[in-house]
RNA sequence: GUGCCUAUGGUGUAAUGGUUAGCACUAGGGUUUGUGGAACCCUCAGUUCGAGUUCGAAUCUCGAUAGGCACCCCA
């Protein structure tokens, strides 16, 4: 009996299944996700935002201080890793602090301010897989570097939403609050702390917790105790500094110029330590299939980013981020496709071995002349191939065989009417270009 | 990290604790050496893993793993 199990479950599924919370993106998916990135970085480009591509590892550091040591994304969700030489370097669980370590390091001080990035690619995070929620998923985002100006944080925000829109999205309308700054952060932030502690017999152990750790976060619990508590806690937009003030005042206006609806949400704080003034998050009423809210986009001002991480100087900067795993799962998303797809025209068939020999010359003319096809190279019998080409309602099929390879010509046949013609090679591509 | 639900070929499914785990689709091959959506035939392929209960387990129990959902948190 046991012998037999043994010999029977040689075949090891576990060794053949990807890591848990991350999945193969073939078919339709791929192209899903493609026809978005394209679609994005074209919006971007109109705005004047440029490409950069950052390092998917960088050194532990960048991350434990730039999103902060404390957060659950850097202390329990952070794939952290030991090089052979010694290095402490994490798969990068958001894009911001990477992108700024590069703005540093490569001095981009001295260019024009502010410098404005797009960026795209998978992030990485240790949490448990749900709805719209993967181990690695990827982001798309805006940065403008290098300006405290109110009008990047609307531009920014324009640009992300411009983006869902094109992606299919309506009725969006933003989240957003201001955290303040260094001037009026520190007061209120006292402030919020003294008040929990008025109620601290009432508060639940989660966020008893996070009075020590980071009070603010109290602010978006779920818990229902807590929410009622917040209902009269003070809010950080009555404590801001007359500048931030000004700063989200004016934010605020180009939003209403630009007919962007939001909603003032005193609650909406963020995970990420590094945001400063606006912070603000795109959500999906009913993104859940039972209903439940989901947040598709998110991002904030960081003007203090750069000093965290080692620099020198602050670079005030703001950013966008869109999470793209769940825009293209949501029921509103138009298909974009992608340039790169063709669907093929023609169905490539070959037929004797003299023809099987000469076959990837004639697809190389194809390539060379842009013509997508599809082939079935590995067969022999017309018959099956023909069969192919009409499962796959690929409507011309270019058969070449025996007699075709001698004559250096090909049989150039529609699929709809069964009508064909024999081409010489020569004429091929000028024969094509009629017929499509 | 926590809780609830789930797990049968590649996919979708069937099997009162009791035959050799059945069916459909897909895939590969054939009937058919150079002309098509069909039909027929053949083939590949499965009880997630590990213990336990039992004369006997896909079925019951426990554990592990994975997936879904929710919490935490976040995109």
């Amino acid at each position: 009996m046991k012998k037999v199990k043994t010999n029977s479950s040689s075949k090891n599924n576990k060794n053949l299944a990807s890591p848990k919370g991350m999945r193969d993106i073939i078919n339709e998916d791929y192209y899903s996700f493609q026809g978005f990135f394209e679609k994005a970085q074209e919006v971007a480009v109109y705005y004047g935002f440029k490409p950069i591509e950052t390092p998917i590892l960088e050194d532990e550091q960048v991350f434990a201080r730039g999103v902060g040591e404390g957060t659950d994304i850097v202390d329990k969700e952070m794939y952290s890793l030991k090089t052979k030489g010694g290095d402490h370097l994490a798969l990068r669980p958001e894009h911001t602090a990477g992108l700024m370590r590069a703005y540093v390091e490569h001095g981009m001080q001295t260019l024009p301010q502010p410098v404005m990035f797009y960026k795209y690619g998978p992030n990485f995070r240790h949490d448990n897989p749900q709805r719209g929620r993967y181990r690695q998923f990827w982001q798309f985002d805006m940065d403008s570097l290098g300006s405290d100006k109110s009008i990047m944080d609307a531009l920014i925000i324009k640009v992300g939403m411009s983006i869902l829109e094109e992606a299919g999205a309506h009725n969006l309308s933003i989240d957003i609050n201001s955290i303040g700054d260094k001037e009026c952060r520190g007061a209120y932030i006292k402030e919020l702390t003294n008040y929990y502690k008025k109620h601290l017999n009432v508060l639940p152990a989660v966020d008893r917790e996070r009075l020590k750790t980071n009070p603010l976060r109290i602010l978006d619990s779920k818990d229902p105790k807590t929410k009622e508590i917040n209902e009269n806690a003070p809010d950080s937009i009555s404590f801001l500094c007359p500048s931030c003030k000004k700063h989200f005042k004016e934010v605020l206006e180009y939003l209403e110029e630009m007919n962007i609806p939001y909603n003032l949400n005193k609650n909406l704080v963020r995970g990420l330590s590094y945001y400063t003034r606006t912070v603000f998050e795109v959500i999906e009423e009913n993104g859940g299939e039972d209903g439940s809210p989901l947040t598709i986009a998110g991002g904030g001002r960081y003007d203090y980013l750069a000093r965290q991480l080692g620099s020198k100087k602050d670079v005030p900067a703001v950013g966008f981020s869109i999470g793209v795993d769940r825009i293209v799962d949501a029921p509103w998303y138009k298909k974009l496709s992608p340039r790169i797809i063709k669907k093929p025209k023609i169905y490539f068939i070959q037929l004797g071995s003299e023809a099987k020999l000469k076959s990837l010359n004639i697809i190389e003319i194809l390539r060379k002349a842009h013509i997508p096809i599809a082939q079935s190279l590995s067969r022999d019998s017309l018959g099956s191939q023909l069969a192919i080409a009409e499962k796959l309602n690929i409507p011309f099929a270019i058969i070449f065989g025996v007699k075709e390879a001698i004559e250096d010509s090909v049989i150039v046949r529609d699929m709809s009417n069964r009508s064909q013609e024999t081409v010489k090679l020569s004429k091929l591509l000028e024969y094509l270009k009629e017929i499509k």
